[in-house]
DNA sequence: ATCGCTTATCGTCGATTAACGATAAATGAA
DNA sequence: TTCATTTATCGTTAATCGACGATAAGCGAT
């Protein structure tokens, strides 16, 4: 069996700030919006949420400071897309630490 | 209308707050430890972190509070121990949730 | 140039987070 | 009982979150 690798403090803060992305459940509905449709403007995402245009905006807003979501402008709306290299990083992340087993002792 | 959700909003609900219980730094050095080390009293974990005893109090609560770790007092200690019966739960879910892919349209 | 649509931002409000020092509570030991 | 140790909680301060309405900014069409 492997040894737990240690994890660089840029992981942990990188797997704080994804977890900070999705800590909020309207954030994980729209998270798993994208990653369906894989583009959506805020207006159709405002259409499926119970939260005024401005919130869900904002959530946007703390998805791509997350680097979960790219926001593209096309025309008068923008399109919003999952940012996958970030979730290709952070799945083996977080998978690993939920996957260490206690240390025989 | 609102998006059909193929997750029980319930766990939607779960996972944001799981997800917002490792939304620190700190927060997944402690987990980390607690998964490998099994069992530890918080004067043990305030030795490996660069904070007060009181705010490593209060991140354990928090964890705590996401379900996540669990609390024993034991004489004069508490010995923190991480539920897995939470991780067994999230894992599969956060999982499901990165492992979306865009339907062909 | 103006109108209509879409989205981002501003301002506000209450609630929460994060950090610390100080202190109280609980327990084991002397 | 008294003392030392350990941890939880209180109080404080600054910052951020979450929600909303209102408004500004950008763009296409008329």
């Amino acid at each position: 069996m492997f040894f737990n690798p240690p994890m660089h403090s840029d992981d942990e803060a990188f797997l704080a700030n994804v977890c900070k992305g999705l800590a909020h459940p309207a954030r994980i509905r729209i998270l798993r919006q994208l990653m369906t449709e894989h583009s959506c403007t805020c207006g159709h995402l405002v259409e499926g949420l119970p939260l005024a245009q401005s919130t869900v905006s904002q959530h946007l807003k703390i998805l791509k400071e997350s680097g979960l979501v790219r926001g593209e402008v096309e025309g008068p709306r923008t399109c919003y897309c999952v940012d996958r290299e970030t979730v290709n990083r952070f799945a083996p992340l977080i998978r690993a630490l939920l996957a260490i087993t206690p240390e025989a002792s």
